[in-house]
DNA sequence: TTGACATATTCCGATATAGCAATATATTAA
DNA sequence: TTAATATATTGCTATATCGGAATATGTCAA
């Protein structure tokens, strides 16, 4: 068995840094491809593609206007990962506070 | 090119599901592999090789004790992944707020 | 030192990229 | 219809998995 597709879930599709600068890029407002190209400074045909994958696992919808194609993010599907993530929040608050505390501890011992 | 390393960072690291599932396992208490092992029901190989995974983008660390090797998370390591995904709750708390104005509205009209 | 237990590494094969170049499709304008 | 613009798809290649089997390494106990 391989590594699992970059479209099976939101959390292949943005493994990839070039697709998590898209979504940054697109969190500001809709956009075209060609928008996007320019921005991203990327060939076309990648942007193109790395788009697909972020459709495939809903993390973009797109409307066609005319000739252009408009993307935009689909930030319920980045809510998996958020709520993932969350999970550990408490862990490195913990974290923190106890690197806090002794750097407390290490400057009252200076005086 | 091909798809970048999954121990390039923590993003790539955290896309194969298992290694989630071992993360997840991890953050009650620290464990040795054969505990992770029989928790997660997968080969040892395959445990050891996805632990290493994880070290070696720092989202574990591990500690020797007598012929027993025992991990822990590192929280602090997946901190990037939740600011990420936190520039995006934005735009969904809004998504969510919408969606319950329009079911409002909707009960409202069926009075 | 030998054996047993715990973990790590290596070799294998199938698969899925990502970027690049070329080309195909779709839509509008002339 | 033809040309031009905008986007998508395909073919190519190098590379990095993942699981499984086999094996190597490390540590302790007798």
């Amino acid at each position: 068995m391989a590594r699992a597709a970059t479209t099976s879930d939101a959390f292949n599709a943005v493994a990839e840094p070039r697709r998590r600068d898209i979504l940054n890029y697109l969190a500001m407002q809709e956009r075209s491809v060609n928008q996007i190209v320019d921005a991203m400074e990327m060939e076309q045909p990648s942007v193109s593609k790395h788009l697909k994958v972020l459709k495939d696992v809903g993390l973009v919808e797109a409307r066609r206007e005319g000739r252009q194609m408009l993307y935009k993010v689909n930030a319920m599907a980045i809510r998996p990962l958020h709520e993932w993530t969350s999970t550990f929040e408490r862990m490195w608050k913990h974290q923190l506070l106890r690197i806090k505390e002794q750097a407390e501890a290490k400057n009252e011992e200076n005086k």
